[in-house]
DNA sequence: CTGAAAGCGCTAACAC
DNA sequence: GTGTTAGCGCTTTCAG
């Protein structure tokens, strides 16, 4: 960590010529320059960036963004988005808590002496004393929850309403014995899909059968597959997220069952990467990840620079309908 | 942006009183202590980063990850990888330059005045002259291209040897008509794949027939179309990457032909998340990303810290076999 | 208990 | 052309 007062003493010249010569400003006379620039670049110097932003009374804002996982298209959208937003002039700098509650815990507490200016949380699952704790020295913005806090933000999909779309959907295409696979209740999340799809389905007068499954794969194939086994009647699946639905696909297929034609399925989500990949295609609830990702970072530099705005953003899901749930004329199988 | 100054004028003591209460050091009387907390609280003050580690002499050091697109599994992995490697003393702060090559150049050149002490370039067509500008500065990591320079290190994918091992894989599947769906030859990577492929058909006699696709998987269904409807002989296909082998499978499933009966296909990358969902479950030529970034990491952390060490880092590829290229006992179709 | 003063590394007037 | 000086906002001795 080679300084200016270093290479000043190496040239005998005072740091604000050294300064002068490095920053291409004054003049200097082409010997001492060179020599500057020579000596400079023996030591290896490079600026002390904190020093020289303070000196120049410039600040660039840096707002933390933490994740649960970035390997998980969803994050990865909402990453994207929040890139999006800053732009040239703000930093992002990400923290991927690998999923474990502790160190994510710790990342948000420590966040303010990482110098961020605000952050970004990614997931509904935070505590709530922790988000209040923080927020009272760094704006906060957090998704799917809400908090009546001076300085958080909440950004909010109608979970509800999306998963309300999806039953009706299906409903309307035909299907009469549709269930739902869910996620775990304790997610507020799942929550409100889980109340969505009942709603859709006594506006119908029919009889919601839900399944606390959970949010791979593994487990929405596993579920199916008993629930085939059972002999239960279903003829519409509406799942709580792609990868669920994926799984209940594959079990549906085993079954030589016909999608949509014997069993029409729905995930949530809408990760396009997935869905389009796969046979026959998935309809899915289509989440503006990215436009959210986009918004809160927005907010979160309006709310840095002091301007108390939004205290909670409210987005709408879309059914995506594609293959899987599409039965056109052929009506129920 | 409340500073000391302001609320110790506020509460009629000095910066170094106000300093010890806000840090918990010292004794200060209790009256003051809650009446400075009560200002400073008002006041919404929050110290400033810079000023604090400089005063403390304590630094962060935080490294810049510059990716052309977060939502490819590739480079969110990759980003994993880095975030891992990291660890909770180092910072890493995301740029994603959507895959504009002038966003991309400006975020490089710029790096080191956003106080990044060193970067990770993620993406293998970056302008030679710029890594060399940049490492003048700060380190580098590169990918996928060999540079001799004191300051950057290569990480290094062994993409012939994967090629080689993949299209040798079909043929001693009973492929005699391998062809390879190329991305554009101006990448190196392409190149190397192309060339690994080559070799392992010469080494077998066999005739190779390249093509210049790209990228995806519009590309991939495209051409692998064409090729069908010329009639020419085809029962293997290897592809560039696991997206383009997505577009070719669609378009022989198209013609009712099968995979991997009539057409064995091998991807690569190995996006598992997408390798395993589609139908038949796809062969890849796995690359150990996430380690690549944990290492990329790793060596320009080491770089940052002034030990020059490696300058070069190759890894191995991989086959994963799974369905769409396992013929088993039924030989060729 | 409290404050003055020095210093972190750098920039920017302003003299000489 | 070049050096001196005064900060940027904070922490930390060290007197009082």
């Amino acid at each position: 960590m080679a300084k200016l007062k270093q290479i000043a003493d190496a040239t005998n010249v005072s740091v604000s010529t050294v300064s002068k010569v490095l920053n291409g400003k004054g003049r200097v006379s082409e010997k001492k320059r060179r020599e500057i620039l020579k000596v400079a670049k023996e030591l290896g110097y490079t600026p002390d960036f904190r020093a020289r932003t303070m000196a120049k009374k410039t600040k660039i804002t840096t707002v933390g963004l933490i994740v649960p996982d970035i390997i998980n298209p969803f994050f990865a959208r909402l990453t994207r988005g929040v890139e999006k937003a800053c732009g040239e002039d703000s930093l992002v700098i990400l923290m991927d808590s690998f999923r474990d509650l502790h160190r994510e815990e710790k990342l948000i507490r420590n966040a303010r002496f990482f110098g961020v200016d605000g952050i970004i949380i990614g997931n509904s699952r935070v505590n709530d004393d922790l988000v209040l704790e923080v927020s009272s020295y760094i704006p906060v913005v957090v998704f799917d929850k809400d908090y009546d806090h001076e300085n958080v933000v909440s950004i909010i999909l109608d979970n509800f309403y999306g998963a309300y779309c999806a039953t009706k959907h299906l409903i309307e295409n035909g299907c009469s014995n549709v269930i739902h696979l869910g996620g775990t209740y304790e997610l507020y999340v799942s929550l409100q899909r889980l109340e969505g799809y009942q709603a859709a389905m006594k506006e119908f007068s029919l009889q919601p059968v839900a399944y606390a499954v959970g949010y791979d794969e593994g487990k929405g194939y596993e579920y199916m597959k008993r629930i085939l086994l059972s002999g239960q009647k279903v003829d519409g699946v509406f799942c709580m997220n792609d990868l669920v639905a994926i799984g209940a696909l594959k079990a549906v297929k085993e079954f030589s069952l016909r999608v949509p034609g014997d069993i029409a399925i729905v995930g949530f989500d809408d990760d396009e990467q997935l869905c389009e990949v796969i046979s026959p295609p998935l309809s899915s609830v289509h989440q503006p990840v990215e436009e959210m990702g986009e918004v809160s970072a927005k907010l979160l530099l309006e709310l840095i620079k002091g301007n108390k705005k939004v205290r909670r953003y409210i987005f709408s899901p879309r059914l995506v309908v594609r293959q899987s749930s599409l039965r056109g004329k052929e009506g129920t199988a």
